[in-house]
DNA sequence: CTCAATTAGTTGCATAGTCAACTATAGGAG
DNA sequence: CTCCTATAGTTGACTATGCAACTAATTGAG
């Protein structure tokens, strides 16, 4: 029942954990309450397109810092719920051009606002100031890691 | 190759997703690189057991705050690797009785150390009292959408 | 005592992630 | 122009999660 018991709980590793559970659970459900087809993957790759209106595969995966692999598989289920197309681009065969299509584009503002309403409602919770510091802490454990994540294989 | 140029970075549901992916794969790198095989999740069903000695699986599920099913999982994993056994409970043929192999119980201390040495890596770079805020704030985070989680559905 | 409700655990389906092997295309060195 | 290398994408094996349907065992109401 309680969540937070872990002894382990005093570590940003652990912690980090519960709370990206939490937060993925909540605005999946948020957006399933609103009708949106849509997981929080598949949500970042459309912002890249909402903003880009077209990108390659390899665009999307560094845009939202996953891997190509990844990429392809939430292009799949984005595929099939119609939200978008992939056709091969021309001057390059190499590379696919993932598309919107009209009901892709359609889902741009109530999924934003969606979004927004249930990040306002976290959000709203937390001191500004805190909230300011833990974002910016966040971001930092995000820099070390990603960093330590390619030196010890290659410091290319 | 920037990992957070995503433009909801700034809110707390994809910051901390961020972090813990981060994390998950700093960790499980740790211990790998110290001849641990096992997953951070698995680590959490090992913690739960090495407090208790034995453990139902919906003690342990409660404990480290997944469903049952994950818990099944965890565990069949944790069997192939030779770290728990299971038991039916004679008292309760529910149940089953998950206890440690002599393995699991020597994983202890190395897997310990080696966690604690990761956390250490991420805490020391960053100032303690934003530390102390920034954790403060998760727990807050997860409290909020633990409720939030449960009240749409039933306030039992 | 018997039947209904509860609880523990398993399993299927859908989603998601990593890593590594693989295909196909592109592009530069010579 | 050819060959080696780099890049884009796909796929398979493994791990992990949530939800729902299901089995088996327990327990409580009557």
């Amino acid at each position: 029942m309680n969540r937070c018991e872990c002894p382990v709980d005093e570590s940003l590793g652990c912690l980090t954990n519960h709370a990206a559970f939490a937060a993925r659970t909540f605005l999946t459900r948020q957006l399933a309450l609103n009708g949106i087809d849509m997981t929080i993957e598949q949500f970042k790759v459309m912002v890249a397109l909402w903003n880009e209106k077209s990108a390659t595969q390899q665009t999307i995966a560094d845009f939202v810092g996953k891997d190509k692999a990844s990429i392809t598989r939430l292009i799949v289920g984005l595929e099939k719920r119609a939200l978008i197309a992939r056709t091969t681009d021309e001057h390059d065969k190499r590379c696919n051009l993932v598309t919107l299509t009209p009901h892709g584009i359609a889902l741009e503002k109530p999924t934003m606002e969606t979004l927004a309403g249930a990040n306002a409602y976290i959000h709203n919770d937390i001191d500004p100031n805190e909230l300011a510091i833990t974002l910016r802490v966040l971001k930092q454990m995000c820099s070390l890691l990603n960093y330590s994540k390619n030196s010890p294989k290659e410091s290319k």
